[in-house]
DNA sequence: TTATTATTGAAATCAAGACTCATTAAAGTT
DNA sequence: AACTTTAATGAGTCTTGATTTCAATAATAA
């Protein structure tokens, strides 16, 4: 398997940028972090290791690792987005309560079972769902 | 079945709150409405209307409608919320695709066609699902 | 009717994130 | 290796959705 920085390097050339020493921190530095994180967490722990990346950068830098299908957005619960790796990482899910904002990440074995896990598992009463994924032009691009 | 308005008479009375025209104006708008709409839209209705109720107002009604079970936030795509009113609807997903946005807007008759849906249907690479809807402690309160 | 206090509107404030622009540096060309 | 082109960066500024402030208003209880 492909590290993700193959991955972003494939992409970069793909689209005809440039490598670039502070967004190969940046990503190494998200597959680093474990679970979910934002812009500020991101900008503080690459300054606590010395490494200097400025704010902008980052900003400019998440939508293509997104675009590269290496990070997604995984939230905005608080007023502004949350992401987290998705590169090499087993397909999870989230359940957010529209009441408190709570939310629970599970990992479903198969969708068959999805009823059940929401339903019997979690007693959730489900409102709606947000399935995140590739459109078919999109998966051709990638 | 309960109107709308009945739902957050009772709410607001739970709460302790009070009950006002702006709230009530407010929330009538919102389900005059067909489909989403975000707070600008909203705004801009009832001005047209000749209805007086001031941005801050909105913005401080909405999380009580959404607490109310009435609205939910539907995404966030563009920068702000959008909203939807779920009360008196019929359950449905979306399918966001996270290379260009698209959202594709559908009704699921249950759970074991979600994969027939995603897969066969509309051709999506899945990454993640956001399931919406009341835990088990909301549930209660509501 | 009076007292209490939640709610309102207008304006000020906050903050995430986008933009500006001069400087730097990656990659291609000679 | 020097030169050219132009993408990328960083510091700061700007935008704007949303929250907060505060004096005035009005809904409810006493």
């Amino acid at each position: 398997m492909k590290s993700e920085l193959q991955v972003f390097q494939e992409f970069i050339l793909q689209r005809g940028l440039r490598r670039t020493l502070e967004r190969e921190r940046v990503l190494q530095e998200i597959f680093e972090i474990h679970g979910h994180f934002d812009v500020e967490e991101l900008y503080l722990k690459l300054r606590e290791k010395g490494v200097k990346v400025s704010r902008a950068s980052i900003y400019r830098a998440l939508p293509l690792f997104r675009e590269a299908g290496l990070i997604r957005e995984a939230d905005f619960s608080d007023g502004h987005w949350h992401y987290e790796h998705i590169y090499g990482h087993s397909r999870h899910s989230h359940l957010k309560c529209l009441g408190c904002g709570e939310m629970v990440e599970f990992e479903e074995p198969s969708p068959q079972d999805l009823e059940e896990h929401w339903v019997k598992r979690y007693r959730y009463r489900i409102v709606a769902l947000e399935v995140q994924g590739y459109c078919p032009a999109c998966q051709q691009g990638a």
